[in-house]
DNA sequence: ATGAAAGCGCTAACAA
DNA sequence: TTGTTAGCGCTTTCAT
């Protein structure tokens, strides 16, 4: 049992205060064991037999070393990091707020650790960000959220889908629409078109037919998405669909509160407000009781998300559920799911389902 | 100019879809500029005199092989890794969001990554994760929001500061009270005693007399704060502390409706609620709407962190400004600051300022 | 079942 | 100014 190093104990218990000496490594173990590095190695792993006397005295070792693996280390000698990276627009958003906290559940359940990014919604800084995870070596790149469609961006992201996945690692989409059939690639949504057409056809029933409409920016996918369940609801009800009811801004309460602000002033030619956030619906509820009107009597408002601000507005507003958390858990599954790097995995699309949440911010029109 | 290894091109211009070739090493860039990997080394950091000539080749070539450097290769060479590590307990609270999006959007900027954990509030979790952070050489770890004061953990926390600084790293302690004196962490906070003393004096000063409190958990730090302030105030004006109007539960809206809906059951002994949160306000509202009371003419209501729902709540509710984002920025800034690694580094404390917000949930009694 | 040794990509001390 | 070389801590053949 030669020991060319000294052992490092990771606390003298002396109660005094002192910095702590550097971590113990793999090598220390192996020393205090008894045993060479590869052995101790090969007991973290579990991919090899060792004898059940080495394997106790290694874990010893680890316990009385304090003994955590480096990752860098490990990551270097070509081991797939559990780190999942996630992107988003902005953290403050509720509903990616509500799907990070799904992501980073799952993920450190599963022992995962997360990167996380944002972007704030440029389409140059996710490339960028998923790059550079690329680069941190991150076991799954999860991207949340819409973007704004452009074909060199979905070409140069299909490019990023590739690497990704030659580096053993994968793209997983998250609340955005697949790339090209074929890319490797796991797409984790809901279905935008099927819960706005769900709201709209319910606002529609009470009995309004001018509806305005508010999205955001005009090529995002998430806004895209939510006008056409919107229009082929319209469409159903036999109500032709005017443009001049769509108005374009951003998902922020700002954003809702100026375009509907702007309607506001002149003519009134809508008796209900779709808000494609319920964050922008905020907004919209602000403008309009400043304009000394009433909710629902003289503008009704639906929204999209429904998070928990949906029940504190007054009155409650009615908006559609989107299972957020169970979005981004269910992306942290797939991601650390060892299955996608099989040579033959066929790809994987998941669309979660949604729901209308009817409250009290629609009037029936008569 | 010799080339043992084919020098491998990001992209072949082909167009067609392939698997990417795995990325350029730092040999890569010097084979391909015809110096060695040292001189590329150098250009890199920027620390040492290279020639003119080699560093146009060499830059030259990273373009041209699109080369990025190696994180891990780099963080075990014993190079501090430019990322930023926070912890918190819960993404979804707004506030939290704030100051997340604070650190992340400074780190950005300064070119650096942020990693997440969450906690769950879970002391336990919270030092693991530190520790994990630490493994993984993160330039700083910053703790977001209090704690559950005690004192093994404190112990335990203060030892890490201390490990964390041997590694060259830096504690951040971010809206939470600092550890003992002369313990290497930076403090980034703002006074919770002084924004609750501000904001329950308002209430007093309109008349109200029985303000029922409602906390989170009786040794979290924050609402220890903000219940300190509340009680002076009571001082103050002359009132008595009557416990019996202290309520502890979590800063969740749930809580704050829970708590509100019990002692609204019985004899009403109280004209105001101090939430500790806006968030648990919120739940407040809801609890008192439902008894059918109205607020503020039969109980006002006030609350902390004026968060954007503080604007939605109806009436508009008054509360606490915290500078969040800020707080978030400071904090990422102080981790990136190289200061902080001199041998003599005195230590840092920064306290924000708060300020009362009045809108129209408190009623002035007569 | 175990150990020796090479190598992952980078940095830095030492030579030249 | 530049190159050579020895690690950083771990995994993984290849021997034994």
């Amino acid at each position: 049992m030669a020991s060319a190093r000294t052992p490092r104990t990771a606390d003298d218990g002396s109660g005094s205060r002192r910095k702590s000496s550097t971590a113990a490594t793999l090598g220390d173990v192996a020393t205090h064991a008894g045993v060479s590095p590869a052995t101790v190695s090969r007991v973290l792993a579990g991919n090899y037999p060792v004898s059940r006397s080495a394997r106790q005295r290694v874990l010893r070792s680890i316990r009385e070393l304090n003994y955590v693996a480096n990752t860098h280390a490990r990551a270097l000698a070509g081991v797939q990091t559990k780190t999942i990276a996630f992107v988003l627009a902005d953290v403050r958003g509720p509903s990616f707020a509500e799907a990070a906290h799904g992501v980073e559940q799952e993920a450190a359940r599963l022992g995962w650790l997360c990167l996380i990014g944002t972007t704030q919604g440029d389409r140059e800084r996710e490339l960028a960000i998923v790059r550079l995870m690329r680069e941190q070596r991150a076991g799954a790149v999860v991207l949340i959220g819409g973007v704004a469609d452009a074909d060199d961006y979905n070409e140069q992201m299909t490019e990023l889908a590739y690497s990704l996945r030659a580096a053993g690692s994968l793209l997983v989409l998250c609340g955005r629409p697949p790339l090209a059939t074929g890319v490797p690639a796991a797409v984790i949504g809901y279905d935008n078109e099927e819960g706005a057409y769900a709201i709209t056809s319910h606002v529609l029933a009470q009995g309004h037919r001018r509806i305005l409409f508010l999205g955001g920016e005009e090529r995002h996918t998430t806004s895209l998405g939510r006008l056409e369940g919107y229009s082929r609801a319209l469409n159903t009800f036999g109500v032709e669909f005017d443009p001049s009811l769509v108005e374009h801004g951003v998902f922020t309460r700002a954003s809702g509160y100026q375009l509907t602000k702007k309607r506001l002033t002149g003519a009134r030619d809508f008796t209900a407000v779709f808000a494609a956030t319920d964050v922008m619906a905020a907004g919209v509820y602000a403008a309009v009781n400043e304009a000394g009107l009433s909710v629902p009597d003289d503008i009704s408002i639906v929204g999209y998300d429904d998070i928990e601000l949906a029940q504190d507005l007054r009155p409650r507003m009615t908006s559609v559920h989107v299972p957020y958390e169970e979005l981004g858990r269910t992306a942290a599954k797939v991601a650390a799911d060892e299955d996608h790097k099989r040579e033959d995995w066929p790809g994987l699309q998941v669309t979660l389902k949604t729901h209308v949440v009817v409250r009290d911010s629609v009037a029936r029109l008569d």
